[in-house]
DNA sequence: TGACAAAATGACATCCGTGTCATATCATGC
DNA sequence: GCATGATATGACACGGATGTCATTTTGTCA
């Protein structure tokens, strides 16, 4: 027996605790949150929330699953419409940086706190996945840039991994305030002119 | 009034203790240990240890100062000797290679997981610390290149920083398989390419 | 050997978050 | 407006980790 309005009415309260949720993640990261949290956050009682989510745990993977979506659908549109390849990494660029800046208050730092705080092997496909999609993104630029004629012909997955790693590795630092802005810039610089080369 | 061997005595215990955590945090990263599991591994009663450490962070900061004091010394050896640039980078880098495959099996996964997993108020001056004493030592390596020709003058500074930032950040992508041996090679490659440019 | 302080013990009270469940409310179809 | 199933509620029992403390053991000096 199909009933589409309760179905419907299901979808809509979830959405309502994803985006609860999802204030709750950027907060205050993932390890700090409780179900208590999430649940003072969308007005639900301590018992609603297991109708919808069996624990911490599947909300975030959930958040995430959602997050990925948006993120990789508004890079694949600069390239779509080729736009010029400095362009399109400049603006990638800038929006890596304000990231590294308001660090505590994204999800990101949920993310890493996430991998760090689970056993290899159970973050594994999920970690894959969203590595997966990202580098896709990124080699999708970067083959924008060898188009036209800016980027050196040569290993792109490699240039694409080498590209997500700094970024990486350059989130990691940006935890102490080891990265001032100058600091920051001129190591952008220097990935800029890996690409170039 | 001085007692030399009972401050002696204490030492030593401590010394033990400390052994033994640095065992069980390769073993299990930082999260997961409870202060029961350093009990068990180094054989001391539970109310006995609060005598020596306070709560497993004051363990873990000071398997962590033990563990900086010897690998600085180890790299500034092989510096100080002016051994051949690209040898002394090489045994650097393979270090660094090794330590990412048994990832799960050291202290730089609990690392991790100890500085995404506390505020970063809270991690400042030890994460600033441990930093500070790394890209001292990596710019150490970086400048006996130069001194042999082989580093384009530059910025030694911000090279060594995007030299731990590479790293970093393979590490952080190494918690997937995403990195096979290849990948790592190179990425390597690519990192050996920015320093020799 | 006895006396005294330091060290060690492990049972215990406590805290904190979790997931459940008996009960109540709501929405829909008849 | 009543019956029925889907939702919602919050008190509660439970588990796991913590740090304490009364008591015991150990080691040192006189």
């Amino acid at each position: 027996m199909a009933r589409p309005h309760i179905e419907r009415r299901r979808k809509d309260k979830q959405k309502k605790i994803l985006e609860a949720a999802r204030r709750v993640f950027c907060r205050k990261g993932f390890l700090a949150v409780k179900m208590q949290d999430i649940i003072d956050e969308c007005g639900i009682s301590r018992g609603g929330i297991y109708i919808y989510y069996a624990s911490v745990d599947e909300v975030f993977l959930d958040v995430m699953r959602q997050r990925n979506a948006e993120g990789i659908s508004s890079i694949n549109k600069s390239v779509e419409t080729r736009e010029p390849f400095w362009h399109v990494l400049d603006t990638y660029i800038a929006k890596q940086k304000e990231r590294l800046v308001r660090f505590e208050n994204s999800l990101f730092r949920a993310y890493c706190e996430y991998i760090f705080s689970k056993p290899m092997a159970a973050v594994h496909a999920f970690r894959d996945s969203q590595l997966a999609n990202l580098r896709g993104s990124v080699e999708a630029i970067l083959r924008l840039g060898e188009s036209q004629g800016v980027v050196a012909n040569g290993d792109i997955t490699q240039l694409a991994i080498f590209f997500i790693a700094v970024i990486d590795g350059l989130s990691v630092l940006a935890l102490g305030d080891a990265l001032t802005q100058e600091t920051m810039d001129a190591q952008f610089e220097l990935l800029r002119n890996v690409i170039a080369q």
